[in-house]
DNA sequence: GTAGGGTTAG
């Protein structure tokens, strides 16, 4: 996307103005430097190399052709320009802005020694110093882009050693280069000086604590908070909702996008950076009804934004997350340029709604089109064999991981094979797998052996694996909960009852389950035995109905069960029932609601129960309708009494 | 007339 910003398009302008046509009477100097700023840097060298200067090459020129070489990657043509300059007596510093340029393009072309080297040449004394700041600056600046933050830190030590005074482009260097934890301290000696709220540092700030997790991201919003609402602008927006974002902190990420356009937060319009932040977050979230409102401001107010790959990406995953495969696949056909992240994203879409072939064929298809995979795309590949079964084909892309991609496995891929060999029953093999990683297992590989267990009902696996993960991850409440349920269901009662006392000693809670149901643009929100909901009375009549419906379709139920149900069916208004998982309560608000034919969409926050799983199948059939329930791991579709995971999940 | 800030997939 193009920068436009107010002072950017200024200068633009006039620039375009300046390069205008050959016959400008504008000095041929300035035409040089107007065709640099635009980007236009063939046409600059061509001036200066065929243009019939008279005077003849101006020492007005020379700088903006050094920068020029420089994006065109041209070093010798650099070093050329930078013995012109010193045999005319311009270097090494009688002119400071050739000087400037050439520190600049030696830097960005990491010829660091050389930049170094003028850097040394220039005398402190008779120098200006703002000349000697903008040479520090240009160094430092090159050392950031080329990673090397020691050598960074080291030119700014001798900035400061030579009383050369910092500025808020020495901190835009700074800052990102250093290591977070020193990020701090960077950022006390920018507020010392009273730079730490200015624009440009602080969003800086912003971004850099914002690669710090969920602690880095409180920071970024200290530092945003701090911000006069004068020097706020939209990239500062950006980079605190981007830090919420990023760092999972989704719901925080919403309210800011929230702010930013309400009057209190000033109306600010969001561009294409806002929307990717906030698209990754509904992605997240569920949050359909704000996707669907950003995908229409997209469409109406930035119309170019097929040609942008980062924004089309967001939307591909928001739907292909969110349960909308064709409208993904339409936005991922429509894109003139795909980036490895689109096929990743529809990929990943197709595991979670279960369709392994279709995830398979996308890999297939997108190593065709000469695109290697990464990390990621492989984690899309691995879970979409897991969750559709097929092992051959899982196993198969493991091993070509290595041997054909060089791509090292990490933590997720093992978690990816451990939970596909242990669903597929293969619980000894997966064990395997986990002792011959090359890095110790972490909890969530542990974690998906468990699960595997509480399928497959192993208990000496199980116990194994809980040991594991409870030393690993302590204070994670689902573990205790997946053994516990593995216990109950091999009838070892006294068990049961020691796990849950292991859990409130250590005063854990079960995490509560949640599913939400979008209707009419509002959210309505149900735990489990929740009877806040303003509809409950008629909500839970209906789930007792269907659930009675269901236990005399599957068994033929006796007379003592449907007494006891119709009980339950009086007390329902009165008081709280026990055991009415969220997913139930969301679905009948729906079937409620909703007209016949439309699919009921349901967000759930952890996996679907056994019980609920097959509670929905039969109402589905029932009642003629589809719901598409997206829980913790993946889609399940409930159409005429059967559910698309084919009951493996 | 030099130096420069924000974004995506699991």
């Amino acid at each position: 996307m193009r920068n436009d910003s107010p002072w950017s398009m200024a200068t633009e302008s006039s620039a375009v103005a300046v390069a205008g046509d050959a016959n400008s009477t504008e000095p041929w100097s300035a035409r040089v430097r107007a065709l640099t700023r635009l980007g236009r840097h063939r046409e600059s060298l061509a001036l200066l190399r065929h243009g019939d200067p008279s005077p003849p090459p101006h020492a007005l020129a020379l700088p903006a052709s050094v920068i020029s070489c420089a994006a065109l990657s041209l070093p010798s043509s650099v070093a050329q320009i930078h013995a012109l300059g010193a045999k005319r007596g311009l270097l090494p510093a009688a002119d400071a802005y050739l000087l400037s340029a050439l520190l600049t393009a030696y830097s960005r072309l990491g010829s660091l020694r050389l930049a170094h080297q003028l850097l040394d040449e220039m005398p402190l004394e008779s120098t200006p110093h703002t000349t000697l700041r903008t040479a520090f600056n240009s160094v430092i600046s090159g050392c950031a882009l080329h990673a090397l933050p020691v050598a960074c830190f080291a030119l700014f030590h001798r900035m400061r050693a030579a009383a050369v005074r910092f500025d808020a482009v020495t901190l835009l260097a700074l800052v990102p280069a250093a290591p977070l934890s020193v990020v701090p301290q960077v950022h006390a000696l920018a507020a010392r000086v009273g730079f730490a709220t200015e624009t440009s540092v602080a969003n800086c700030l912003i971004s850099t604590y914002a690669r710090g997790g969920a602690f880095g991201a409180a920071l970024a919003r200290r530092v945003f908070d701090e911000m006069p609402l004068a020097s706020r602008d939209l990239v500062s927006w950006n980079a605190v909702l981007s830090a919420h974002a990023q760092n999972g902190l989704a719901v925080d990420a919403l309210d800011l996008y929230r702010r930013m356009r309400s009057p209190e937060g000033g109306g600010v319009e969001p561009d294409a950076v806002t929307i990717v932040g906030v698209l990754s977050s509904a992605a997240h979230l569920g949050a359909l009804g704000v996707g669907f409102d950003v995908e229409h401001y997209v469409r109406q107010r930035l119309p170019g934004f097929r040609t942008n790959v980062q924004l089309c990406n967001a939307l591909i995953n928001f739907h292909a997350r969110c349960g909308s495969l064709p409208r993904a696949q339409q936005l991922f056909d429509e894109m003139p340029r795909k980036s490895i992240v689109s096929w990743t994203a529809l990929l990943t879409g197709h595991g979670m709604h279960g369709n392994g072939d279709v995830a398979v064929s996308l890999f297939e298809r997108m190593v065709s089109e000469g695109i290697r995979p990464d990390n990621v795309a492989m984690v899309g590949l691995l879970s979409a064999c897991s969750h559709a079964g097929l092992y051959d084909e899982g196993r198969k892309y493991f091993s070509t991981m290595e041997s054909v991609y060089k791509l090292r496995p990490t933590l997720e891929h093992y978690t990816c094979m451990v939970d596909l060999l242990g669903r597929a029953g293969r619980l000894e093999e997966a064990r395997e797998l986990i002792s011959s990683m090359p890095m110790p297992a972490d909890g969530a590989v542990w974690g998906a052996l468990l699960g595997a267990c509480k399928i497959h009902k192993n208990v000496e696996v199980g116990e194994e694996a809980f040991a594991n993960v409870v030393e690993l991850e302590p204070r994670n409440a689902g573990y205790y909960v997946l053994m516990s349920n593995i216990y109950t269901d091999t009838g070892q009662l006294d068990n049961v009852a020691r796990v849950r006392a292991m859990m409130r000693e250590r005063g854990l809670k079960k995490e509560p389950g949640c599913s939400y149901v979008e209707h009419k643009g509002r959210v309505h929100l149900f735990m489990a035995d929740d009877h806040s909901h303003p509809q409950a009375r008629r909500i839970y009549e209906l789930v007792i109905r269907l659930e009675l419906m269901v236990k005399e379709k599957s068994s033929g139920v006796r007379e003592s069960e449907v007494a006891a149900a119709k009980g339950r069916m009086e007390k329902a208004a009165a008081q709280p029932l026990v055991g009415i998982h969220s997913e139930k309560l969301a679905v009948a608000f729906g079937l409620l609601n909703t007209e016949a034919g439309s699919e009921i969409v349901v967000i759930k926050n952890l996996r679907v129960c056994g019980d609920c799983h097959s509670f929905l199948k039969v109402v589905s059939a029932t009642t003629n309708r589809a719901f598409l329930v997206r829980d913790a791991s993946r889609f399940h579709r409930f159409d005429g009494g059967v559910c698309s995971c084919k009951d493996y999940w």
